[in-house]
DNA sequence: CAGAATCCTTTACGATACTG
DNA sequence: CAGTATCGTAAAGGATTCTG
């Protein structure tokens, strides 16, 4: 989504649904492996297999795709350094500047993943029941 | 993803490699709809077709999958109140409390989101030049 | 080491038609 | 009004193999 050139001009606060702008953000996140990677490259450059250290069970295509993307997007930047088959992935600013929401997100998730399972719990009792 | 119960278990900080558990946030919001679905709500109960005339673009069988997989999580309750075909959705304290990280990432794509179109246009320029 | 190539499965999303 | 049913497409993700 996120399309929509003849959004309404004037926001007052911040309203999602009458200012498309404000959706891309979420359309950058909206897979498996970005904020992770973006959140793994917060202290510094790794190269990929770092990443796919990192990063627990991302597969070698994946990863390449997810690195792509986000290159793609400006969150980051992929840099050929010296030596043989050495190369370095690092942040832009435009994707540091990303780290503040994406924290928030991952804040949330250690406050209230519980609660989240045992509502998947309760569904799946009642479901199941 | 966000699947190891042997995660480690001492988090200094926030380290969402450590701790898939700090994943599960993305997971939920990680589809097209999840997010705007939740602030359209934000003040207050909706029903299924002013949710989507609010969303834009969005199709009926996909709004109730999305509905049905945010209630799953405990994000938001389904009610059928007085009168016939009368349904609202309405926000959970849980589902409230993602209203903040949320609307993080919005102000993001309002403050950056030019930057990220930029950097797309280059990176086709350089693509197709 | 950093990937490209290939194949497969699942999921998301979209479009249309129909129903209690 | 609030869906359900069905069909189709595309993208994401996973697994494996091969290469400069």
């Amino acid at each position: 989504m996120a399309r929509d050139p003849a959004a309404r001009p004037g926001p007052r606060q911040i309203d999602f649904l009458a200012d498309c702008r404000a959706r891309l953000g979420f359309d950058l996140l909206a897979n498996t492996w970005s904020s992770v990677t973006l959140w793994a490259l917060r202290d510094g450059p790794l190269r990929h297999g770092q990443l796919k250290e990192s990063l627990g069970g991302i597969r070698t295509k994946v990863l390449t795709e997810t690195l792509r993307r986000l290159e793609f997007n400006g969150l980051l930047r992929r840099e050929e350094r010296a030596g043989p088959t050495r190369v370095d992935y690092e942040l832009t600013d435009l994707g540091r500047s990303l780290l503040g929401p994406i924290e928030a997100v991952g804040v949330w998730s250690q406050q209230y993943g519980d609660e989240v399972l045992a509502a998947q719990d309760r569904a799946e009792t009642r479901a199941a029941g």
